[in-house]
DNA sequence: GATTTATATAAATCTTCATTTATACGGTGA
DNA sequence: TCACCGTATAAATGAAGATTTATATAAATC
């Protein structure tokens, strides 16, 4: 995977995984542990880990340790902010799809 | 390739590939036919079409056939607004490194 | 200190997809 | 209608990456 988003279309890429996107959505709201992730996600430990490491070297979550446990978060709002913005274009093209079905 | 952009990581993976990417930077500009993506972009015709194709399934650009020639165009000023959302987050982690780095 | 829990990483596998190569199709002009 | 230009598509190829399996590390509990 890519190392760091150093274009656009790596930006792209990061979030394109489902599994990612998911853990993104899931960090919006609140901060959680890899465990909580593992249980929300349904996936894999090794996975969600294996995803966040990605996630957190492109600088989109950060981990902080607390005991046993690492809390995730996203590393800054904007990153949610966009994502938001361009699911208005998924919903748009629904609509306008549904709309021309009709 | 995904067929509808029915999730928003579909989009992400439409979005996630430089030689779209690139297609779509051309086409928010101006309206341009597939010889002039071919030659903008350096890649070969029939993968440019390629990525039309996908394009345009997935609704972000529309095709207009004017004699021989086929013009593309993003469908709407909304896909531009929406990556360039992105772009910024891009932007942010950019200066945020240098700014770490110093 | 040994065992268990939580997380991280490495190697292997298997799928997906970007690109190339070859070809077909529609339109245009001789 | 024949040759050519612009575009589209299909099959083949090769690489990238998502997921699994196995294992390692670090902390907590006994």
């Amino acid at each position: 995977m890519v190392c760091k988003v150093k274009s656009l279309s790596d930006l792209f890429q990061v979030l394109a995984d489902p599994t990612r996107l998911q853990i993104v959505e899931l960090l919006n709201s609140e901060c959680r542990s890899v465990s909580a992730l593992v249980k929300a996600t349904g996936r894999s430990q090794p996975l969600v880990s294996h995803h966040l490491r990605i996630l957190r070297i492109c600088g989109l979550v950060e981990g902080e340790r607390r005991g046993a446990m690492t809390y995730y978060r996203l590393t800054d709002d904007s990153v949610w902010e966009a994502v938001e913005r361009c699911r208005q274009l998924v919903i748009a093209s629904e609509t306008e799809a549904s709309r021309i079905a009709v």
